[in-house]
DNA sequence: CTAATAGAAGACAAACAAGTCTTTTAATAA
DNA sequence: TTATTAAAAGACTTGTTTGTCTTCTATTAG
């Protein structure tokens, strides 16, 4: 569905916005261990996603990354896109140039309710209300995807 | 939702089709040139399609492309999985290794529809139905996206 | 002030996807 | 049988994504 970048970005973030819950304000080798993501790559990644002020850094001992607490929650659709543009939402399943309600491809029909399905997805869930899904699931053994204790 | 050789195949083999029913067998150059896509990798891509046995390939004059009229109709599906793996059936949205009934990522219950509904279009429509849509619109300039006399 | 910690920056490298080019093989028509 | 047409084969090139490495800068503790 997503380009690694995105995938670790959107992984990246959830994971810091569970830590910030607890207080706490990882670095990069922990966000990367816990992801399973390269270090360095993770590194950045995490530049890119400070750059782009979906979180702020500290550098130095007691450093690493964290959500300004007053800013409004993170849509994935937002993060997404700043990764990889719209085109994830807004493509044809037919691969034609110019798919839209008045020059519909054979799979418009279709197609055109998954794609608002998705669209509406990721308008909805932000990286926080994941956080929250993890957060609520975390004496669940059977649902805790991450194997560890976020 | 597709990379560039899947879509290419696609929409090569649907063209293909379309000329079959009107009795004809383009080649190379005539499917890239009207499916859009670069000539020499449009064949390169026809010829792996011939190779996986989805078309039949004549060489000399009056050759070209064309489907085994006594085949069952191919799905998307199988031409999808041939090209690209399963991945894009089965991959997690969010990017999880292992996201599955037990083992849960926090955007599982919300995409698992989404997935399944790709699939259910996958797997019902077909480069013969496909190429059916397109005939039955062939008279309405408004939804001919082609832009061709297909 | 200085040593240690940790993120920032940017050049570099590997892997993969997308696409090209040249030569060979097969079929047909004259 | 020769010229022409057209696909087959495979080496090669280009561009993008993914990822690494080294150096620099900022912060904190002692």
């Amino acid at each position: 569905m997503f380009n690694k970048e995105t995938e670790y970005a959107l992984r990246s973030l959830v994971y810091i916005q569970v830590q910030n819950n607890k207080a706490r304000r990882p670095g990069i080798a922990e966000v990367a261990t816990e992801i399973e993501a390269p270090l360095a790559y993770t590194g950045k990644i995490l530049q890119r996603l400070v750059k782009q002020q979906f979180i702020l850094s500290a550098k130095g001992k007691g450093g690493g990354f964290f959500f300004d607490p007053s800013s409004p929650e993170v849509t994935l659709l937002v993060v997404v896109s700043a990764i990889e543009g719209d085109r994830t939402f807004s493509g044809c399943g037919f691969g034609l140039k110019a798919c839209d309600e008045n020059n519909q491809c054979p799979l418009h029909h279709k197609y055109a309710p998954i794609r608002a399905a998705i669209y509406k997805l990721v308008s909805e869930e932000t990286v926080q209300s994941l956080a929250r899904k993890i957060e609520s699931n975390q004496n669940n053994p059977l649902t805790n995807v991450f194997g560890a204790n976020w």
